[in-house]
DNA sequence: TTACAATACCTTGTAAACCAATGTACTTAT
DNA sequence: ATAAGTACATTGGTTTACAAGGTATTGTAA
């Protein structure tokens, strides 16, 4: 079962900002994690998380640290700051809102 | 209350289709119908539903035919071809799937 | 009667979202 | 030695939706 590219503009964002705010966590983590909490269907890719986070930041809803590993890797890890928060909460609103919507207008025939 | 237009990428033709399931239908009723329906939350523009319109005509999942209303005006109505109604059917499916897949991530944690 | 709102069709340009592809660099498994 | 995995990053292309503009008619309010 594959989840459509058209579908998934706009919620991506959320997710990210979700899984996060359970833990600290780094990009290529959070991939992983998607991947996994949606069952195998989500496959995102580098090119949508990175650009995610990358913004995000910029926009003071998350803060990252730099953390090197004994084998000579480094991990940049990212936490939600009060803004990030906020903005979680309204938008796990604003995803109710949306589908709840769609649902009527599909279904209220 | 307002809807984002991130999330809405990909709905529109899903909601369009589904409309036009019910009744045939021409555009700018359309578009004043997925207001009345979704409550006044969606506002959708001429710009988004024409071309939507165009492109589902084109790929042969509507039909149209113009009909001249007695004030001198015209209208293009719409209906779904056999095609239209397999798309539709695949198409609430994959919304029912994608929902749950996204609201499992976001709340599985 | 003159202007505006509404009906009804249409197109063009722009911004945003996501992905595929590509790149770097290091490590681990075969 | 070669491939796959980890971990960061960017570029270019496609799709979506909207704002803004255009045409033409009808109905309404000033």
């Amino acid at each position: 079962m594959n989840i459509s590219k058209e579908l998934l503009k706009g919620t991506t964002k959320i997710m990210v900002l979700s899984v996060i705010s359970d833990n600290e966590l780094y990009g290529y983590q959070i991939i992983k994690l998607l991947k996994e909490r949606s069952g195998n269907v989500l496959k995102m890719g580098e090119g949508t998380i990175y650009p995610i986070l990358h913004f995000l930041e910029s926009e003071k809803y998350l803060t990252s640290r730099w953390e090197n590993i004994e084998n000579g890797m480094k991990r940049k890890y990212y936490s939600l700051t009060p803004s990030g928060k906020k903005l979680l909460t309204q938008s796990l609103s604003e995803w109710k809102n949306f589908t709840d919507v769609v649902n009527t207008t599909l279904f209220n025939s």
